[in-house]
DNA sequence: GATGAATGAGAATTCATTCAT
DNA sequence: TATGAATGAATTCTCATTCAT
């Protein structure tokens, strides 16, 4: 086969993303190294020049996957231009919670497969993000648009019901099942961050429509 | 090896613990059927004379599991003298709740390893408890200490932060971090289930210490 | 389980029959000692009461299956009221050869599963058949029937030829090819035999039609 | 074990080879791959890194056996100077018919064992060196040496028989048997054909001694 | 005669990882 | 940097057979 050089930083992103895809597809335990290099068409041994093990790659997955996720939201909260509240629709309001921020949803599809991947993203997720909320969540109790004792703690809990119960990963719930939860969760967020009923209207936008 | 002819069902629930408690310790994945039947000293036909593959013996341990939670659960809900609140007390109070009822900390600490169990288990918890816990939550709403519009799907997102936050399993957090979320989690229920500050102090004792 | 006794031969002949119908279906190698204990409802230690192995068993369906057959060839070839040729054609018109004789049409649809059964049984029916067949030759050389030099020796190659080619169980001929290769088949015993052309019509009775 | 390295073709034809002495000397079925392996002093994963499973393997020795008679056949058929009966006394005249051509005598005293490897080899020699054979037929009867109206369905029908009867690896008969039955094989193959009495003289070469 | 729980040697196959080139 | 042949431990599962009851 003939030996196709490229800049490193060039082939690791390739692999990175090759087995991000692969593991969406048809599961990190499920997906073997092999299948990852006939992918690509690239020798097992680049594989291991790059990444010391399976385990590791899958760990590069999942922090390069946040350090995106984890950028955006810190350059959201610490804009000094923002309210609180803004700050928190920009994160909140499409894509970003209670939902994997880069799958999209045909490639959810193959989701029962994904333990590993998705509960590894999951946990991280609210882990690196929580912190930054919770600053968000500082910032409007000073506004006098949210009022809780324990702002981190309360993200962390809210996050985690959030991600695990509308991840669509764990939980096998209908397209109307998910909407409803989706609801409920806007209510508990309200009610657990001492904010107006309504005003976390932005994460349910289907609704605006009727 | 002597041949030593049991009961089938105490040879079967003698096999279920025994993988169960190997699960925990070891993780489902990285516990093979060799070291299950190596630990009871038995021979590996013994296994799966009582069941068919590996997967379905972790099907076996966590019905089991959740079989004895739910009849408890069950016969709780249906008491007809008892207030929805002393209910909740019952069942929330001691190990239910936010807490793998089954397991020990000590077997806890092996714990990362034990992705498809754990969340098998709360998955199952919190799919199978849920609508008994609305119940409860709707008795209450007739006695006027609880007032929430969605009862089951509100028990659902509440279920889940707790289950998962505080499992142990799932997040790696100190046990004075399992506190703290522990405290947060009783207002945000407190909240989300519109009953009085406080009335669900049962869910953290420790503090009545203090 | 009820224990059920029964007469040994009785016992006997029923584990053979249901032994020798399975190992038909989905053949010898894949089916199991269990399958056949559970298809008659009996434990495994009376299979092993009856039978030391599952090889012996092999051979007692192909033991019991020939004895039939030959029983029943040599009463014809003892007859003496009929002539060779009558023999001939009472032993090979209908199904007795290029034939299981046996197996019905339908359960041979599962045949390439069938190696060691077909091919023990071809093996048998050849070794068992020839010599009252040559003996029937014998008789017909006395009569001017038929010419030959080692009818012992010409029968055995004439059978296997027969057996092997046209069994269905050992070569994936259609329909049409069987019968091509049938009506050949005709010719060259009638050859070896040095009978006369036709003599031997009563193997391809469908051409009468026309 | 030291790490040995070696052109692909070259492990391929090793493994091979390997494996089709060890299915003559014991048999396909009782033949397992740790066993190849470990006379061949290489690792498990060697072996399936070349064959994807052990049927995979067993066609690959059918395939590569035929390929080489087959090719053999082809280009004496195809040999436009000589005759028919060259052409027949060429192929069939030492060890190319009712004998597996690449057994050793020796090797083959182990046969019973040996159905699978046996059988598809004799198959796939009646069926892929009919046409050939029958082609010379053909031959043979433009030149008037043969007389047959249907060459390849009687070629099919003698080499079954020549194949399976004389082949050591079915019936078990002693030498002299075997003998008795070559002899026999060539009257009724001359006849079949509508050869010359004596023509197939060539077959049985002992003969010629006495 | 009959039961069925128990045995255990083996089978095929997988796959993360290594290393000579 | 890259290749891909080679490794080998580990895994799940099968099934003929045995034997205590």
């Amino acid at each position: 086969m003939p030996r196709i050089v490229k800049a490193p930083e060039e082939r690791r992103a390739e692999i990175i993303e090759t087995a991000h895809r692969l593991f969406r597809e048809i599961g990190y335990a499920k997906c073997s190294v092999d299948r990852i290099i006939r992918e690509m068409g690239v020798a097992k041994g680049t594989f291991y020049y790059y990444f010391k093990s399976k385990p590791d790659i899958l760990e590069a997955i999942v922090d390069h996957t946040l350090d995106g996720i984890v950028e955006m939201a810190r350059s959201v909260a610490d804009d000094p231009s923002l309210p609180a509240m803004a700050k928190m629709a920009a994160l909140l309001s499409n894509s970003h919670m209670g939902d994997d921020t880069s799958l999209e949803v045909a490639e959810m599809l193959h989701d029962p497969e994904n333990r590993e991947l998705h509960e590894l993203t999951n946990i991280q997720t609210v882990l690196r993000l929580s912190p930054i909320l919770a600053q968000i969540v500082e910032q409007g109790i000073g506004e006098g648009v949210f009022q809780v004792k324990r702002p981190l703690e309360t993200i962390q809990f809210l996050f985690t019901g959030a991600q695990f119960l509308t991840d669509g990963g764990i939980f096998a719930f209908s397209p109307s099942e998910i909407r409803a939860r989706r609801e409920v969760t806007q209510t508990i967020i309200e009610q657990a961050l001492g904010a107006e009923p309504g005003s976390f209207q932005f994460m349910n936008p289907i609704r605006a429509v009727g």
